[in-house]
DNA sequence: CAACATATTGGTCACTTGGCCAATAATGGT
DNA sequence: ACCATTATTGGCCAAGTGACCAATATGTTG
């Protein structure tokens, strides 16, 4: 994109730094994290691969980098506060169950696969996860005060739900859709026993909200 | 291993064939599937490169076929067909929870990530996940008419509890051990809740069973 | 035992990757 | 307006990959 020529165009280091890392982010979202590579981050800039490597000089930095920002925009923007725990519960679901959601699984089911050759992307993993794993506990804790859920262990109700997503997750690089309705409201689902809610409470939620925005009033 | 040094020996096809598809498969239970590479396999069995090209025009065949193969031998040998449906649920759950499992769950999830770029590990990996269901729900329909299991939708249980297999494996490249009893158990207490039992059900035989081999008698 | 079919070798080729570096040009400070 | 700093380039290297092939040796067959 923009210009093809090659006139140089010198930038201050943060910013082309941030520009390098933020086309990471887009391959690694669009691609996957493994397609993050010297070449395919200086092309989609205009800009050489050396260029790359004057800012990270090594691809793994970059790659791991990557996926903290990308991760981390990802989730932040799930755990918005507005509304009541159950809202904000429901919320939560229903994104992480839809379709736009796909990308995200895809980058961490890549994060969790490069992990087993990157130390230093295992623990980006693990830092990341811990952090959800604190948001949502939170989150669980205040929908326990307020009565909105059932009277739960919270941490472990925040693993199980996790664990949920993950498996729903694993099938983000199935090019097959959904087949049965389990698939579809599985986190739901897990996430209404896990945390004593009855029945139904949080897959009607998933089926109306699908259009994204939460529609209720308090 | 065995003689380093060169002198040819000639095998008949079929042979030298499923030698190279068992070193593909030792490869992949050992370091993943991605490892599986001509050069990596040929070392393994100290032949030329080409040879294996000679078997194996295509590496990505071989690479799918090492996966078919791999994950059938282990799903195989997981639903023996001794023991009431109960004792079956339970010897399956615990095994799949096992860290004698961690490394089917590499190869799971090794599967998963090459299918994004591969149509034919797709292929394969929605052929063998449809069997697993089918012998999941066979065995769930087995423990549902002896009472075992309580009065469920059998397609919907199966496919919860593969999803809650699928969230346990995608902490299989984590280095780090389990940290909370939630995540230990999480398949045996969602399979639990899928099937209608009573809480502490698998749970039990879980913990118990810990050892790999079944002590009861009938 | 000789001849044949072919399993096996050794080598080549094109391609991609990460990493590195001297030379160059753009920018900001003086 | 000059100059020093350094962002940026173009080019190179080594390593690893899949694919391919002519030549060779081996086991079997006639």
């Amino acid at each position: 994109m923009s210009t093809p020529r090659h006139g140089r165009t010198r930038k201050p280091p943060a910013a082309r730094r941030a520009e390098i890392l933020t086309a990471a982010v887009r391959i690694a979202l669009g691609e996957g994290l493994d397609r993050i590579t010297l070449r395919a981050v200086a092309d989609s800039l205009d800009v050489r691969p050396g260029l790359v490597h004057h800012y990270f000089p090594a691809v793994e930095d970059l790659i791991v980098e990557a996926f903290r920002t990308a991760a981390a925009t990802e989730r932040s923007a799930l755990f918005e506060a507005t509304g009541t725990p159950l809202e904000r519960m429901s919320r939560l679901l229903t994104s992480l169950t839809g379709p736009q959601a796909q990308a995200g699984h895809r980058l961490w089911s890549s994060a969790r696969h490069i992990s087993r050759s990157s130390a230093a992307m295992a623990m980006a993993v693990e830092e990341l996860e811990e952090l959800g794993r604190a948001q949502m506990t939170e989150l669980i804790r205040e929908g326990m005060g307020s009565g909105d859920f059932g009277d739960v262990d919270a941490t472990a109700t925040c693993v199980r739900i996790y664990m949920a997503i993950d498996g729903f997750g694993a099938y983000a690089n199935s090019p097959l859709p959904f087949g049965h309705e389990a698939y579809e409201f599985f986190v739901a689902d897990v996430a209404e026993w896990a945390l004593d809610l009855a029945r139904g409470t949080l897959r009607a939620r998933a089926s109306r909200g699908a259009t994204g925005t939460t529609v209720e009033r308090s």
